[in-house]
DNA sequence: ATTTTATTGTCTCAATTTGATACAATAATA
DNA sequence: TATTATTGTATCAAATTGAGACAATAAAAT
């Protein structure tokens, strides 16, 4: 069990973070094939939801997501974007709370912070799949990779939430080569490739891709990489920082 | 003076708002040569402000946002999207907001639930600048049109949220002619090329956007207007529903 | 050693889009 | 009737994009 200033459930008064304040976060990986979201469970509850959290009272808000992040994944410096503000008045069922602070065996009197309503700023971040350790938070039980198209049903609003983040990262995939951001270090263009493929959702043509990327003037082409496969080699390619 | 209810620096304890939670807009209006936004001037102060406000326990955010915008503009269906949150924690200023609840003879002590730290949701939005009959709110003075290169020095960081809404809003320029809203139902292709001049401040080739418009689809052309200028008069575009 | 296989990188060429300019049409005025 | 100040359309070269051809090549098969 973490420490008791871990859970969120057990700061009763909400003295240490904003109230009705919250973010989530989604937080795209490539598995190689498949895009992939992290998704977290809530002990005994059946309950899913995306990685989120709250902001301290000294703390940006920014700051926070990456706190946030860097408790489960144990990544910092992760590429991070904000892509809306969750914030209707249905989205308040403070039933599902009350389940879950239940289920962590604490006191959910009708004054609990927690069953407040909360806007929600909705964050997608960009990680490399493979250097990832997933640590579930103190009211959760697991978290962990789901395909893109087989994400369970989420609470709350949170469905919608992840529809919103994939919007956003199509629309700005372009600036800056963002795809680069879910790749190792090095890359060939095909992996590349796949990862626009993933996002997209749809096939790209190989060689005016790569003609597009190498024009766009933000690959460095490196060494090649001899995979042992029965065919001519391809470059590693970096992003230019 | 309005009556007390409207007047959020009345409500000590902050009873019927989120706490925590505010919005700012950045008000587009297109003058017919220049691109300006609507800036408020709080009583006794010389600060200046962008139109904001807070959240109803009971209200939607985004409805909150039309609530203010009607209040200061009497405009309602104005076309309204989210730019970005504001959520440092140095934009925290209670000296600033201080001075303003003083400035309207009212007690600012340290409880007061305006001097707490706020997040803030920035909008922008596009109005008609001839269907404005402009308002201030219960704190303010006067709420006028500002030209975008002469807006004064304003309050907290809302100078760095007119940045942020100015770009965004040449990011989105182009997605279903954005900026039609800043027109009359019916206008030619001269007054919308001088929006997007307005708006990108930069020239645009006059027949090739009058090609790039038309062939989006997007606009119905009308009947022409007869200006009484001496030389070929101009049709009438409107953009579809 | 030679051939085969599965890719990768480059090139080519037509189709489309874009940039820049020319020019005809026209509402009011001289 | 000619002049003026636009406006709408056409034209043509330049740049970009879509689709495919083809040569290069690392390892496996013969």
């Amino acid at each position: 069990m973490a420490k008791q200033k871990d859970n969120p459930a057990e700061n009763k008064k909400g003295e240490s973070y904003l109230t009705h304040v919250a973010f989530d976060s989604v937080v795209f990986g490539f598995s190689g094939e498949k895009l992939k979201i992290l998704v977290m469970e809530y002990h005994n509850t059946e309950l899913f939801a995306l990685p989120g959290g709250f902001v301290g009272l000294k703390e940006n808000l920014n700051d926070a997501v990456r706190r946030g992040l860097k408790e489960r994944t144990g990544l910092s410096n992760i590429y991070l974007e904000q892509c809306y503000v969750f914030g209707d008045v249905k989205r308040h069922k403070p039933e599902v709370l009350r389940k879950i602070i239940k289920a962590n065996g604490l006191a959910a009197d009708d004054k609990h912070w927690l069953l407040d309503r909360f806007i929600s700023v909705a964050y997608y971040a960009l990680i490399n799949y493979n250097k990832v350790k997933l640590q579930p938070d103190a009211l959760s039980d697991s978290c962990e990779w789901y395909d893109l198209d087989a994400v369970p049903k989420l609470m709350l609003d949170h469905n919608l939430i992840v529809q919103k983040a994939l919007e956003t990262l199509r629309k700005n995939l372009d600036e800056k080569l963002l795809g680069t951001n879910l790749l190792p270090l090095q890359f060939t263009m095909k992996q590349l490739q796949q990862v626009y493929e993933a996002i997209l959702d749809e096939k790209v043509h190989r060689t005016n891709f790569q003609r597009r990327m190498l024009a766009s003037g933000l690959l460095i082409r490196n060494e090649k990489q001899f995979s042992g496969k029965a065919h001519k080699a391809p470059y590693l390619y970096q992003f230019v920082k």
